[in-house]
DNA sequence: CTGCATCCAATTCGATACTG
DNA sequence: CAGTATCGAATTGGATGCAG
């Protein structure tokens, strides 16, 4: 019983870095903590991100209902992604993990130094 | 100004997500928060993986001073690997995330009942 | 503006076997 | 027990160009 719920805990948490992890998973959720955005402002904002995989992940991150995407049928090339509900609540996790990273650094320049 | 800033934002998560990100060295860091554990005890407790992955990974982690490698000259053989001071701050971090991951999946099943 | 298609390089990760 | 060596499959992600 134990040995299962061990395994699950280990499972949950790999879930967990599967849907934000990556190269660019987490920084787009980070983007869209601020407002939401467009495609364009996306790419510029995540700038050296391509089109090609801005847009594979905007689609991963759409299926797995981390963000809405707004297709405009008004004004057709405009897109607006927002997080969803449940996607926002992610971001209080992801920056707590960016001030980890950046204590991180510090401590590591540090013993450098030594 | 608040361009470099809103880049080096993304560049932090970017950052911790590479330390604690991919297929396993969240899980890892999870599996110590529980107590230290030597090497086998690690591969027991995250199987499938392969000791060389595990050996890549440790090896990372000690690197970037997030695990305490203790290499016991008495007892050959006999590793400990525990969370850095540092290390375990994350700890609290992951478990949050873990809770969200399972908070995710249950949207996830709800959303595929409709 | 918002993407898709193609191609390619690099990395990651696993399987398997072996060592002191 | 705690790894290392070798090999190969699969995935990821970047470059570039094109399309509606």
């Amino acid at each position: 019983m134990q040995d299962i719920e061990k395994h699950l805990l280990h499972r949950d948490v790999q879930d967990a870095l599967e849907l934000i992890g990556g190269r660019w998973r987490g920084a787009i959720m980070t983007s869209l903590c601020g407002s939401p955005k467009r495609f364009s402002e996306l790419k510029e904002d995540l700038k050296p991100i391509t089109s090609r995989v801005l847009t594979k992940e905007l689609r991963y991150l759409e299926q797995n209902k981390l963000i809405n995407v707004e297709r405009s049928t008004a004004a057709a090339n405009s897109v607006l992604y927002t997080h969803s509900e449940h996607g926002s609540s992610c971001g209080p996790i992801i920056l707590q993990l960016r001030d980890w990273a950046i204590k991180h650094r510090e401590i590591m320049l540090e013993y450098l130094k030594e």
